[in-house]
DNA sequence: GTCGACTCAAGTGTATACAATTTTGCTTTT
DNA sequence: AAAAGCAAAATTGTATACACTTGAGTCGAC
């Protein structure tokens, strides 16, 4: 089953709502992506079907498929358990952690640096969640890498929504924080920040900001 | 789209893999299931689909839908990560804990003995995974208890396969010691209880017993 | 002028038709 | 007799056709 030109659609889909070209609440119409893409419906329906799934989006019967509007309420949940996983977590890693998983991690806060730098905000979201999907990698435990990236691109496009360039450079530097303690085997002292940092990427998404939106009852609501 | 046929048919295969009357490897056609349900093939590939995300079963491309055969290193793997997040949502649980939490928890325990007591191997099994559910529930946490659902309905099978009436039975009494635990609010007491208790559950799926299959290469590997 | 029913366009839900791939069994060759 | 090659049957992948639902707009009654 399973094609490739599927997976193309959602991976097309997917860059376009997280990087708000489409925003929360726009209609896909089938036909309309079918004519895009150059294909039936038939595969159309199979990628949205799939981007359901991933919650970003919502298929709503016989009205068809809108882009999500995550609520900050779920987002809470989420850090909520993710709080809970990537402390364990953190603490298993301790007891079984190499020099060889320091340098990979630390290669990859070069690399948030460089797209906080840079400006890319979509790069530097995708990479500041990579962060916490690798260190689970670097356990070879395939579920629990898979478990948090499911949790963390839950909450991407409230993520993307809400934070700030300040917060971005904020939770690279607690990165950094984890990985020395990592590296110093502190499970303490490194499950606390994780913690923390956890906390404040949250924190800094209950501000409510404004956000824009096609969607007019979404909109006055 | 989403619609209450195809939901009847993942519901009546989730059913019959659940309860083993599909055994892992098999095969599962479109047209002969379409016939079986009187719906084109259309409605089942949706099924299948979504049984493909629950992993209860494998889609390979141009070959067709197989019920999956889960390895027990995945469900070590599965215990792994529960551990992490069970762990941790006891400690808050006991945060938070109500008298009418207890009470429900005690009502869902006594259903787990009748279910052992009658023999029940598929309710069992089913309400015994609940229970890490309800608790999360109970939290209201819907994320959380989507998670955990996930995590268990994931090595359902291989539980299934495995767990015999005896360990059952010595998961209602954990259970037990669980929510007395809770009740008495001693949070240690309480995740140390249920740390053990899900190493306990996946000791018992790690005999690797025969299993029977109708998958040739499955059973000769 | 407002509310309600009707009509019709647009879009989703399901079935069917067709194309491409895999599997199977037979034939041929060594 | 075993292995390789080929052809037909079976099965999956994709497109299209048709049925049904929704929502907007219009017309008419009050």
């Amino acid at each position: 089953m399973e094609t490739s030109t599927t997976h193309h659609i959602v991976e097309s889909l997917t860059r376009a709502i997280v990087e708000h070209r489409l925003l929360p609440g726009s209609k896909l119409a089938e036909q309309k992506l079918a004519d895009h893409f150059g294909v039936s419906r038939t595969l159309v329906r199979q990628a949205l079907f799939q981007l359901s799934q991933n919650r970003l989006i919502k298929l709503e019967p016989a009205r068809g498929a809108f882009v999500a509007a995550p609520s900050v309420e779920e987002a809470k949940q989420v850090f909520a358990v993710r709080r809970m996983l990537e402390a364990e977590m953190t603490r298993a890693f301790v007891q079984q952690v190499t020099p060889a998983q320091i340098t990979a991690l630390k290669e990859h806060i070069a690399q948030e640096r460089q797209a906080v730098q840079q400006g890319d905000v979509t790069g530097r979201t995708e990479l500041l969640g990579d962060f916490h999907v690798r260190m689970a990698e670097l356990m070879e435990n395939d579920v629990l890498a898979q478990v948090l990236g499911e949790l963390i691109s839950r909450c991407a496009l409230i993520t993307l929504m809400y934070q700030s360039r300040n917060e971005a450079e904020h939770s690279t530097d607690e990165h950094e924080g984890i990985v020395a303690a990592l590296q110093a085997q502190d499970a303490n002292q490194a499950v606390q920040l994780m913690h923390e940092h956890l906390l404040h990427v949250e924190q800094s998404l209950t501000f409510d900001r404004q956000v824009p939106t096609h969607d007019i009852s979404l909109a006055l609501a």
